[in-house]
DNA sequence: CTTGGCACTCCGTCGAGGCGAGTGCCAGGA
DNA sequence: TCCTGGCACTCGCCTCGACGGAGTGCCAAG
C-alpha cells in the first residue's frame, strides 16, 4: 500500500525534511527544501507531496502556516528506509580506540565508554556493566573473615569483581573454607554463570558429609543472589547535553531526568534489546517507558568476539537526533568495548 | 562596625527578606514586607533600612523599581546569625531512620541515602562512599589467580570492598600466598590506611628472604593504589531537581550539570570539608568550582560514632534555598550513615 | 528617628499593525 | 496523468506605544 501511494521522490522529500529539520531545528517550507536540495522539481510539486506525507502520517506542521516537522512515524521511516550507514572517519576510529584502550580496569572501561559515547554524540550516554549471570567464572574465592562468617569474591572473565558475605547458621574451620574451595572451584572455572545451576546441582550429594550443610549455604548464595537475581550495574553520563537540546523538551526535561535517575529503567531500556548485531532504536512514543516518550533511543548490545551478549550500551536524545551518525557511534564503541574485554 | 550600622532592626528587615524571597521566588518591597511581617514600622523605615542593607551590600535589586532580593553576602549573614535551627520532627527521624535501616550492604546504604536526602531537600544530594584510607582495615585477602597474578581484596569496617590485580615479574606458589597472608593480616588488622605505611615499614627486613621480591611488589601495590592513591567513590542523585529551580538558573543549568558529573568536582566539594560535628555552608561565589557558582553547597562529614570522619555528603542547589531546612537534613542524614556504618 | 506624601522609574502586559513564510487550490501546459 | 506558476489566505512573530502597577528615593513634618 505504502508502496503506490509513496513513490521515490516523495521519500526523498521526506529524507530532505528530516535531515533539514535535525540540523536546523526549524520547520522546513516547500520552497527551501526545493531549492536546497536538488530535487528538480518545483515548490508546488513540493507542496503536493508534503500534502500526500501529511495524510500518510510522516509529517505534520505545528501551525497553519509553518513548515513541516517529521512525526514519529516519520523518523521511524527514515531510519528503517532512507537513512544511510555513516562510516566514521578512520581519525575517528583511532581516537576512540585510542581513549578506550587507555583503561586500566573495568570501571575504567565503562567509565570511558560513557564519557567518549555521550562526546561522540552530543547526547545522554548509557552503559550496562558485563552481566554477571552472561559472564563465565574466572575464579571464586571464599575467604573466611570470622567462624560464621564467610565471603565470596566472584571474578568474571569481562573484569567484573562481585562479592557477597553470608553468615552461617554453623561454625566453620579454615580448613573446610579450603576443601569449599577446592569444591566449587573446578565445577564453575570457565562456565557461565547461567549455566552454574546445572553445573552444582549434584554438588551436596558429592561432597562429603560433614561439609554439606555450610557447603548448602554457600550453594544457596551463589544461585540466588548471582544467578537468580545478579545485580546489574549500569552507568550514566552526558545528562549536560539535555540542555543542548533544551528547545526539543518544552517543559519535558523534568520526567527525562527522572527516568534517567532510575537504574530499573535504565536497565529495561537496555534489557530489552541486547543484539551484539543490529542496533536498535526506539522513536518517541515507540519507548515503553513514560518518561521517554518524548526521546529516541538507540541502543546495542556488546560481546565478547561479536559472539555472546554480555550487555548492552546506547543514547537518549531528542526525536530530532542525528540518526546515521549516533547508530555508528554507538555500534562502534560498542565494538570496541567488546573487543577490549575479550582481551582483558 | 557593622554592629553599628546593623541594628537589631535591620537585620530582621534581612531575615524577612531572605524568608520571603526564598519562598515566593519574587523580589521583596517594602510594602509588602511590612504587612507580612510584624515588625511594626511603616513602610518608609523599612525603606530606608533597605537602602542601608544596600549599601552594605547585603541585599540589591535587579531593576530600578524591583524588590529587594539578597545577595550572597546576604545569605552568609542570614545563615551565619539569623536563621535558627529547624529541627526534624520526630516522624521525619523516624522515618529517615527506618529508610536507611532496610539498607542490606554498603553500596544500598549510600543509594539510600542520596536518594532520601535528595527527597528531603528537594535538592541535588551527593554522598561520599566512606573514605578507604581512613577506614580500618578488617580484612586482607591475597587471592592466587595464575602463576604471576595476584588479587588483593581489602575489607574494612566500613563495608567497603576493594580489589586490585597485580601481576608478579616472578612466580609465585600457592603456599608464597597464604605466607604473605599471613604476614600482612595480623599487621593491617583494625588499622587505619593512612596508618599502614607505618606498620609495614619493616615488613621486607623481618620476613624470610625468599619471599621477599613478591611481598615487596604487594606492599608497593597496597601502598601506592591503597593508600597513597586511593580510589574514591561518589554517589550523586535527584538532579531531576534542578530543573525544579529552573528560574534560579537562566542560562546556568548547563555548567551546573557539567559540574555534577565531574567526579573530580565532587570530591573537592565533599573533601574541603568533613569535619564530622560542623556543617559546612559555601554561598555562590563562595564556591571554588567554576561550575557552581550560582549554587550553594551544604556539606558535613560523617564518621563512626560521630569521632572519625571518614567521607562527607551534602546537598547543591540554587542559593536561594531553605538553609535552615537543608542544614538540618543533611546533619541529620550523615548521623544516621555514621550510626548505621558503626553498627555493620 | 519615624512617618506620610509625592514624583519618578521601569517592568510587564496588552492590543494593533505590518511582515513574511508557508500553505492550499486552481487552471494551464507537457 | 503529472508538473508548474500564480494567487489569495492564514497565522505566527516582531515591533511599537500605551498603560497600570509595584516599588523606590527623597523630603518635610511630627
Amino acid at each position: 500500500m505504502t508502496g503506490s501511494v509513496l513513490d521515490d521522490r516523495k521519500l526523498e522529500v521526506l529524507r530532505a525534511i528530516v535531515e533539514d529539520f535535525v540540523s536546523t531545528n526549524e520547520p522546513v517550507g516547500s520552497k527551501s527544501l526545493a531549492e536546497r536540495h536538488g530535487l528538480g522539481v518545483s515548490p508546488a510539486t513540493v507542496r503536493n507531496d508534503m500534502a500526500t506525507l501529511e495524510d500518510e502520517g510522516y509529517i505534520t506542521h505545528p501551525h497553519t502556516s509553518a513548515g513541516r516537522i517529521p512525526t514519529d512515524k516519520g523518523y521511524r521511516l527514515f531510519v528503517d528506509r532512507l537513512s544511510t550507514v555513516k562510516p566514521l572517519s578512520s581519525p575517528e576510529r583511532r581516537a576512540i580506540q585510542s581513549f578506550l584502550e587507555g583503561a586500566v580496569d573495568l570501571d575504567d572501561v565503562v567509565h570511558r565508554s560513557v564519557r567518549l559515547l555521550s562526546q561522540l554524540t552530543q547526547q545522554v550516554a548509557v552503559v550496562q556493566y558485563p552481566s554477571l549471570s552472561r559472564s563465565e567464572v574466572r575464579h571464586l574465592e571464599i575467604v573466611h573473615l570470622a567462624p560464621t562468617r564467610l565471603m565470596l569474591v566472584l571474578i568474571t572473565d569481562t573484569g567484573r569483581v562481585e562479592q557477597r558475605v553470608l553468615e552461617l547458621p554453623a561454625v566453620v574451620s579454615v580448613d573446610d573454607v579450603s576443601q569449599l574451595r577446592q569444591v566449587f572451584g573446578p565445577r564453575l572455572h570457565g562456565r557461565r554463570l547461567v549455566d552454574a545451576p546445572g553445573a552444582l546441582q549434584d554438588l551436596p550429594d558429592a561432597a562429603p558429609a560433614a561439609l554439606r550443610p555450610v557447603l548448602t549455604s554457600v550453594l544457596s548464595v551463589v544461585l540466588s543472589t548471582l544467578v537468580e537475581r545478579p545485580e546489574e550495574r549500569i552507568a550514566i553520563g552526558g545528562t549536560a547535553n539535555l540542555t543542548r537540546h533544551a528547545l526539543d523538551f518544552p517543559q519535558t526535561l523534568r520526567p527525562v531526568l527522572e527516568a534517567l535517575e532510575e537504574q530499573v529503567v535504565l536497565l529495561k531500556l537496555i534489557g530489552e534489546v541486547n543484539d551484539p548485531t543490529t542496533v536498535h532504536v526506539k522513536i518517541g512514543e515507540e519507548n515503553s517507558v513514560e518518561g521517554l516518550r518524548s526521546t529516541s533511543v538507540v541502543t546495542v548490545g556488546y560481546g565478547i568476539s561479536g559472539v555472546t551478549t554480555v550487555g548492552g550500551l546506547g543514547v537518549v536524545g531528542p526525536t530530532r537526533m542525528d540518526y546515521a551518525g549516533n547508530i555508528s557511534s554507538v555500534r562502534a564503541v560498542a565494538r570496541y568495548v567488546g573487543d577490549l574485554l575479550a582481551g582483558a
